[in-house]
DNA sequence: CAAACTGTAACTACGACGGTGGCAGTAGAT
DNA sequence: ATCTACTGCCACCGTCGTAGTTACAGTTTG
């Protein structure tokens, strides 16, 4: 089935603070750019202010901020915050402690499991924010300059 | 969430499909050691037979084989016969085009999701099922000794 | 006080999952 | 030929996680 959107919704998130942070974001403005409810923003930025990636101002011109710079996070701070269990689910029961195989097959297969998800993590661990905030300015750039299309076909 | 448990399933089943490698097990028996039912069984061994991992006979004294060699069958082969989709989900709707992050977001984070899920494929592309019964076995023989525990403490 | 925020609980709709029963088809055993 | 033991497949159920929404209490600023 796989994982819920939220780690993409943390790093939309993230990304956001980090290319206006200058100001603090509300929960409705982020909301506006993921076409989505400010509740289930504050819900996740909640999450990311527990685990010390943002902090939030209550009241009248509140919001949200980073509490790191944006080089000092990375994709797999924002996984980690927002989602929870393993990836690959084990066993739904115990096996059966009559079988052989079902008598060890649980322990082995939560060593492989377990380092197949530091794989993972630990690929997403390699990006920071700046740098998808960097990518982001240079698309952006890219798009500013018609005449000029990025990496054409003959060029 | 999490994925589903089917991959461990699918594991499970090839070990023992391994151990036994002689004779053909039946859905019952691999359902037995599972704690499951053989319905739930043969779903997930018709997927590893589309994806050729396994053969199976119908009728009387009918079941289960492996169709390639134990150590030419990887956990990933395992996983990616019964796991569909993507793992780590992207935004759940498009973003606004209208903000400068939400242009780009998505297509950088479907880049480094994707390398994220390539690097525990590739993790789980290494280890084989043959790996995995003779651990299997070397364990079992450690019980079968109970005089010389595994790895005493003082030892 | 009023306005604009956060924080949180409650609720809905939906989809995937594990699990179960039923039944047609197939092949060996007698 | 019939019985038996399998696979293959469909339809269904209860449960759970998720996205989304409404509602409202608390907090800070103007």
């Amino acid at each position: 089935m796989g994982l819920s959107s939220r780690s993409a919704v943390a790093i939309h998130a993230l990304t956001m603070l980090a290319r206006w942070g200058e100001k603090s974001l509300t929960s409705a403005e982020i909301a506006d750019s993921l076409e989505s409810n400010p509740v289930l923003v504050r819900r996740i930025l909640g999450s990311l202010r527990d685990a010390g990636l943002v902090w939030s101002t209550e009241g009248r011109n509140g919001g949200w901020s980073l509490a790191r710079a944006p080089r000092e996070i990375t994709l797999h701070d924002a996984y980690s915050a927002v989602e929870a269990g393993p990836i690959l689910s084990r066993h739904a029961h115990p096996p059966s402690a009559e079988c052989e195989v079902g008598r060890h097959i649980q322990g082995l297969l939560e060593g492989e499991f377990r380092d197949a998800e530091r794989a993972m993590e630990e690929r997403l661990g390699r990006t920071t924010i700046a740098h998808l905030l960097r990518q982001v300015l240079e698309r952006e750039r890219e798009l500013a300059l018609p005449d000029r299309p990025p990496a054409p076909a003959g060029a």
